[in-house]
Parts: structure tokens; sequence; C-alpha cells
DNA sequence: CTGTCTGTACTATAGTCCTAGTACACCGAG
DNA sequence: CTCGGTGTACTAGGACTATAGTACAGACAG
């Protein structure tokens, strides 16, 4: 069962966050076509939030055309977006684990390894787009 | 001369963006006790933003002591937080940089990639937090 | 059909974020 | 002192986020 977190540290909004999950676990291959999503009245209870947080969420995926109701069902996912091959996905995410041991090594705590990892890339991505 | 950028995309107020920056630049050393902020209104100017939205960020430095105002100066720098030696830095950034080669080669544009990163850090994260 | 589950719609309220515009206090240079 | 630059304070309003509570339509099992 696909399972959804909050970080109410981070201010991105709680629909926003519930949106990027989903939008993450298929861009991951977490989740594919045909999978159900936790109910709208499971995910609230769950995260101690407001029901029509998550359907405004689950509304923002159909409208996205990553989501699609079935009434008295749930709601399923539609997934059209661009994978990650498997093996590729594997290799990439054992060597970011490999590294990220490394800076725990080093001393570094999750505060400082998340800005390192974020200023590295904002450069990555600022350097494409001024390319 | 230390640059702000905005994400408008990510969801995150644009002050809570600012002292991000700022908080990140001092964990990594790109800023360093005494430098200079750019005063209120240029940063107004340069990213098209209310003065007021830049004083809030400012403000929040103060209270966080990251930073201090000088009536007529602008405000300054207070480093006092532990900061990632240099060597750390460069070696854990260029293995960053190499992994995030890796991936590129690997066809993987900017959001597979900021998902792949975002869902690992989440994980180490959600581990430690649990143990 | 009945009951229960599902997503959806609606109103109302409170809080936050951002903006606009104005005004003030402090500092240094001339 | 005067001037320009600095951060700060204040009011007002619009947009967005999240909440509470209620109600409705569709699908399925009994």
């Amino acid at each position: 069962m696909f399972a959804f977190r909050l970080d109410a540290r981070s201010g991105v909004p709680t629909y926003l966050q519930l949106v990027d999950q989903v939008r993450r676990g298929l861009l991951l291959g977490y989740l594919v076509d045909g999978d159900r999503l936790p109910t709208v009245r499971e995910v609230a209870a769950a995260l101690v939030i407001n029901p029509n947080t998550v359907a405004k969420a689950y509304r923002d995926l159909e409208r996205a055309g990553l989501a699609a109701p079935r009434a008295g069902q749930g709601t399923f996912v539609v997934g059209s977006v661009d994978q990650v091959p498997a093996a590729t996905y594997v290799k990439l995410s054992h060597g970011l684990r490999g590294w990220l041991r490394t800076a725990h090594d080093a001393g570094l705590d999750h505060d400082q390894i998340r800005a390192l990892v974020t200023a590295t890339l904002d450069d990555d991505q600022a350097q494409a787009g001024a390319a």
C-alpha cells in the first residue's frame, strides 16, 4: 500500500506534498498504472488532516491525467509518465546511497547533507538552463 | 556578492526560500561571519518582489541569530553555525557531481533526478528517525 | 432495495503569504 | 547640519491554504 508522508517544516502546502509524492512514485516506478491510491478518508485519518485537503490533491492529480476516480471504489493511478528503467534506477539508487553513507561518515547531519545536495542540484539546473 | 534565486514552482513561500539560502550558504561556507548580504531594496529589485518580503526574511534571520542589521549599512552575517570542513566539502561535492553526471548519462532529466534524490533522502531520514 | 463504501460539492471561518504604500529611526559622507 | 542610504514599522487588501461541517451521486455486497 502506498503511504504518504508529510513534512510540516518544509513550508510546502500539504496538498502539494501529496501530489508530488504520487508524481514521484510514478517517475520511480513505485506506482504503476492501475494501482489504487489510499482513499481520501484513509489518508485524512492517517495524516490527521482534513479530507478536503486530500480531495484537492486527488483532484489535481486527476486534472493532470495521473489519476482517475471510480465512484465507490477509490482513486486509481493512470500511469502515463516516462519511467526510469528498473536496472538504471537500482544502479543509480545504490550509488547515491553509497555517497550518502560517505557523507554521514564524514560527520554531516541531515540538514547539512540536504543543503549540500540542494545547492548542487540547483547549480546543475541553473547551468543547464543557462546553456 | 551573494545572490538569491527563487523557484516559483516549489510552493515554498518566498521569504522562506531566502532564509533557507542564507542558512545553506552558512552551512557550506559560502557565507562567513562579517559578510554583507545584499540590501532589502537590492534583493527586492533583482527578484521583482516586495521589499517587505525581503525584510521579513532578514527579520527571521536576525531572530535566528544568523544575521545582524546595521542601520544605514546593511545586514551582516553572524556566522555561528557548524560548518562543513572545506576539504570534506570539496570531496563530497565532487562525489555528488560525479553521481549526477552518471544520472544524466543514464538519460534522467532534472525532475527524475530530483525525485530520486528526494526519495532517497526521505528514506534515509525516516530510517534514522525510526532507529 | 438497503447499507456502506467511494469521490465530490458546497458554505463558512481562520490563518498565512504577498503586495502596496507610507512613514520613521539610524548611520555615514559631504 | 543635510542628504542619501539603510533597516524597520504600520495599515490595508487580495490570494491562497487548511479547517469544520454537511450533503449528494455513483458503485458494490448483501
